[in-house]
DNA sequence: GACCTGACGTACT
DNA sequence: GAGTACGCCAGGT
């Protein structure tokens, strides 16, 4: 993993704002990363200290084996999920509107 | 080098 | 909306 794209996608995933979410394919867009599995790839190996709780698949849901952590974390910033699915429409983040 | 795996995405049914 | 199939890329074996 280069370790140039390694620090980018590790900034943008803290520039997401608490109450806010963001996908892995935004960051991997916005990262220039050459696949969201590289996102996921990783927070799974140094993702430990990053708010990896804001960061959901493309369809809302979050990976299945974090999905009670990473919802009740974000409900505690205030992100509300219908049973297993966050609204993106709503809590989505983007750069743009930071 | 082939094969498998994974915190994913898109297209299609 | 839910499930399936396939593509994707890096790392490990």
């Amino acid at each position: 993993m280069d370790e140039v794209l390694h620090d980018r996608i590790r900034d943008a995933i803290l520039d997401v704002p608490p109450g806010r979410v963001t996908t892995y394919g935004d960051i991997a867009a916005l990262t220039g990363a050459p696949s969201p599995r590289m996102v996921g790839a990783l927070l799974s190996e140094d993702g430990h200290d990053l708010p990896w709780h804001r960061v959901l698949r493309a369809n809302g849901t979050p990976a299945p084996h974090l999905a009670h952590e990473q919802l009740t974390r974000l409900r505690a910033e205030g992100v509300l999920a219908k049973g297993q699915r966050v609204d993106l429409g709503e809590y989505r983040w983007r750069p743009s509107e930071d």
